[in-house]
DNA sequence: TTTAAAATGAGAATCATTTTCATTATTATA
DNA sequence: TATAATAATGAAAATGATTCTCATTTTAAA
């Protein structure tokens, strides 16, 4: 597939950017089909699939494989553009990490309303008791699973 | 198959109770797999797989079947003599849960160990979020992923 | 006993993800 | 530019953990 890449001002942003030093540094090829994934997956608020990702690539180009939107959802997991997320049942979504700072998930057992929360105490206590212990945390994993508000009426 | 089950005093205990109690509550049977399988999972220390359990239980019966592992682990989790625990890769394992506190694991992301801990602040926090956002908390995950003392040398 | 309901094990099905591989695209070099 | 080396792609197959199906067996109750 040929493809003149028409880098507009949102393209051209410091997510971009990181997704291309990104590539470059692994020594890849920032190819079409890359850039168009890394623009639906800038598009697309919250909480979303690979598959939902996918559907929405191939509404731009239908030739789009699912595998390269797995393969282009690992690249820019590993730069901390998109983090993962796993719901209770076990199905992991995605969302976007560069801009919002990190936060944790209240997730509603009834209708899968998902509500972030920042609680900076949670987050030094975590560090302490890793401390204790010896450890160094890379990363984190908590979320809340209930009722919400609406649903409990 | 026939099978003459000696009910011994380990078996005989507040776990088996609870097992039995909760099949009869919902109207099961308390049949020779279950029990084997029961029994089993109270001799397996530490966190571990369905796939192990399967093992260890064919060596007492080899005609037992993956498909009743799995659906008496889904009885022992539902009366809360076991716990999921969900390993970073997604690997899902088991542990018990009924002679132990509530508690959430460290992992290290090098040699696979995990370590447990108990933080009461880290939960008293943890309900003070979902209390600010008029949600009520069934049960939580919480895993710090990171690298232990022995692998940092 | 007889009967109805529940449980079992084997194997098929599921389903998200990964892998394979032949083909195509990109980049570096001459 | 032509060439060569490497990387990327998409289609399809493979994977692997879990669930489902179903014929058969077991259990508990009448
Ligand atoms: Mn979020
Ligand atoms: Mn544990
Ligand atoms: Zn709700
Ligand atoms: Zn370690």
């Amino acid at each position: 597939m040929k493809m003149i890449l028409i880098l507009n001002k949102k393209v051209m942003s410091l997510e971009f950017n990181r997704f291309r030093d990104h590539i470059k540094t692994l020594g890849l090829r920032l190819t079409p089909q890359r850039v168009l994934i890394f623009e639906v997956f800038l598009q697309t608020e919250g909480h979303f699939s690979v598959e939902k990702l996918f559907q929405k690539a191939s509404d731009l180009d239908p030739q789009i494989g699912i595998a390269t939107v797995y393969r282009t959802m690992k690249l820019l997991t590993a730069c901390s553009l998109a983090r993962e997320f796993i719901m209770p049942n076990g199905s992991i979504l995605f969302e976007k990490s560069s801009t919002q700072e990190q936060h944790d998930h209240l997730v509603c057992e009834v209708c899968g309303k998902i509500i972030e929360f920042e609680h900076p105490k949670i987050r030094q206590y975590q560090e302490e008791v890793a401390q204790s212990r010896g450890f160094s945390i890379y990363y984190h994993r908590l979320t809340l699973i209930g009722i919400c508000e609406d649903c409990k009426k």
